[in-house]
DNA sequence: TTGTTTTTGTTCTGCTAGAGAATTAAATGC
DNA sequence: GCATTTAATTCTCTAGCAGAACAAAAACAA
């Protein structure tokens, strides 16, 4: 099968679209992503006659007029897996280009095992998946994965103090090879976060903050609508700002991350005396029922996220502050306390800025790595730019 | 006088390269920017016919080959003014697009003067600079202004906690009204920025953070070669990062802030036991002859500073920190001291991070405001997208 | 001296993306 | 039945490039 997005700009718009607001005419097309009613026809009909749309429906309107036709993404078109690598799970998901999730899977392994037992269990993962869901790989478009460590700007190693053993393994080449097809690797919270941008709470948002609160503790900054690397593909490590330079140590080699503070592991020890044998569940179910002592800890995580928080606002202004990661589960009375905390240490401005939790949950990096897998975001600026076209002109 | 750019990328992109670069020839044009040479030509070409290009000397290279003939901007083609307010001063520039700066001019006001002493100083010293530099109105092209608050994003209106005589304050219109000409408003932290990114030490850079260590702490962050702005234009807040929940109380009503420990005031309240006085002119001095009081003091600073820096470089992962304001007096000594309490705090991927001093000095805002009024940053990336097309192909 | 090579700059052709106008299609309202 | 409205198609046209071919001006090599 030989079919693949054109060069051109609109075909990719066009399928960002049908991506995220599902069915859509041609008309309802041309408005969303502002190019001219005639382009997006040809171009429609040219993915329609390369099988990769689908025509729908004839919808009536409730004014006058031609009712619309509706075009969707063909399910059938393309499918695309994505990987999620843990601290001791590896997940996997596998979707269609219609935004619909065809299968899951997951295999729980030792705590730190060896990155070959991992591609191992993500290589079954893929397999199985596909067979799952009834589908041949001959659609199968590509795999995204992610894992929980920087990854250099290739994206086909990575390098890290804080997984040692992770060192320089070359995920990309390993899968590549093994399936013969695209396999794009990233770093895990950000995969989450673009997750969140196609799939979940983050749709439409451009400039956000992505922080997820698990037993490492991880980010991702968006700005225009695309995900912050840095220089070297190290960009939010949210989780190692230092909130405290005389706190306790932390496993980056610095004191007083935010990690050590909002981490599950460093939670769970607190209240491991009062609470023996706790573990997330249990904390959970605690929090629900406003056990003192749970929400006491809860409350100073609240606390250290918000100021964390308040630094990136000061210096981003993003609109929304996005939390994932096992914490999300938490729920709105924590939010409720993030809030203030963050006001406390940011400037007026950012009174403003939504502080929300992700709906995509602990699916939120799986899912990112398929709407990588299906490179989503290679421009995933909607519609023109708005900016006017810089000109001397008087 | 009807000149200007074309809608296309191609004129702006040349623009910029002579900009920055100086004089080159056409073949070196299409290198540099990854336009064939028969689009740069034809451009070029283009922008002789209309004044905006001048053609120059033949140059004999080492190698053989047809001598190449440099083109550059043609300085009569367009000047424009740049104004920057400070907490005490109104200060101009004038430039030409050659790079070459006309003439400059500066006013001492009262400390918290009024809006309406600023604008009229800042009207003056327009009339002035234009007569200084020998030229006429008709070639003005605009004018840039910095203001040292937040500014919303239409850039017409300020409104801020911090600066309440100024808030709501329409520079833009009074100015434009006045001279009929485009007028820019920017926050003077961000064009500083831009300054040092146009004519300046971060040429060429296009993931950094700028800190301005002045009266007040400002910044701006650079992501791909553009200015962060955040959702309400109050990204770069840098100064306003807080270092300590239960540190000294700022004029933005939290604790802590960075502001509090590395502004001038503050610094200088501090040593005013020591040095009865003392100001910033004394300040640097007693630094030069390695007073220890203010050694200790700024050694403070450093660390602040530094911890400040740590948290952007963990978040941002940026290639370079820039620092400018006053403080960037103080030189090789002080940066000396802030980067390992940058490498104190974060992980190890920025060790690689470069800290710098700004080459632009007390200039640098007013040189971004002549940037600014110029539109140099519409789109600043030179050079194409080194992006691959998004494709679902494989 | 006379080619040969090398680089610069120009000219011409041609392709691609997309806009815009005109046209057709299919519904509703009067 | 007819005007109106919205949807979709078709056709033409333009801008913005690339690429090939070519001309110009130098150095080098015999």
């Amino acid at each position: 099968m030989a079919f693949g997005f054109r060069s051109s700009d609109v075909e990719h718009t066009l399928v960002v679209l049908l991506q995220r607001l599902g069915p859509l005419s041609r008309a309802e097309l041309a408005r969303e992503a502002g190019f001219s009613r005639s382009t997006v026809s040809t171009t429609i009909n040219g993915m329609i006659d390369r099988g990769l749309v689908v025509e729908g429906a004839h919808i009536r309107t409730e004014v006058r007029g031609r009712p619309a036709q509706l075009v969707s993404l063909a399910p059938s078109a393309g499918t695309a897996v994505g990987i999620d690598f843990g601290f001791r799970h590896v997940r996997g998901a596998i979707a269609d280009l219609s935004h619909k999730v065809l299968g899951t899977a997951e295999v729980e392994l030792d705590i730190d095992y060896s990155p070959d037992a991992g591609i191992e269990a993500a290589a079954a993962i893929v397999e199985d998946i596909v067979e799952q869901a009834g589908l041949s790989r001959t659609n199968l478009l590509g795999i995204g994965v992610g894992i929980p460590c920087p990854t250099d700007l290739s994206g086909t190693t990575t390098r890290s103090a804080m997984i040692p053993t992770w060192s320089g393994i070359r995920i990309q080449e390993r899968l590549a090879a093994r399936f013969a097809l695209p396999v794009h690797v990233e770093n895990e919270s950000r995969l989450a976060a673009w997750g969140e941008v196609v799939w979940g709470a983050a749709r439409g948002v451009r400039n956000f903050v992505y922080l997820k609160l698990h037993s490492g503790v991880g980010g991702a900054v968006f700005v225009n609508g695309q995900c912050v690397s840095g220089c070297r593909g190290g960009a939010g490590e949210i989780g190692h700002v230092s909130l405290d330079t005389r706190g306790p140590i932390c496993r980056c080699g610095n004191r007083g991350c935010l990690e050590v503070y909002a981490g599950i592991p460093a939670v769970l020890q607190q209240l491991t005396q009062v609470h023996p044998g706790i573990n997330l569940p249990k904390l959970l179910s605690l929090y629900r029922v406003e056990d003192p002592s749970v929400c006491r800890v809860i409350s100073e995580v609240a606390q250290k996220v918000g100021q964390a928080a308040g630094m990136l606002c000061n210096t981003l202004n993003p609109e929304l502050l996005l939390i994932g990661g096992s914490f999300s589960a938490l729920g709105e009375p924590f939010l409720a306390q993030v809030r203030p905390a963050l006001d406390n240490v940011s400037i007026d401005l950012n009174r403003g800025t939504r502080v929300e939790i992700g709906t995509l949950g602990r699916n939120a990096s799986v899912m990112g790595a398929v709407a990588r897998a299906f490179q989503l975001f290679g421009n995933s600026s909607l519609g023109r730019s708005t900016q006017p076209t810089p000109a001397f002109a008087r």
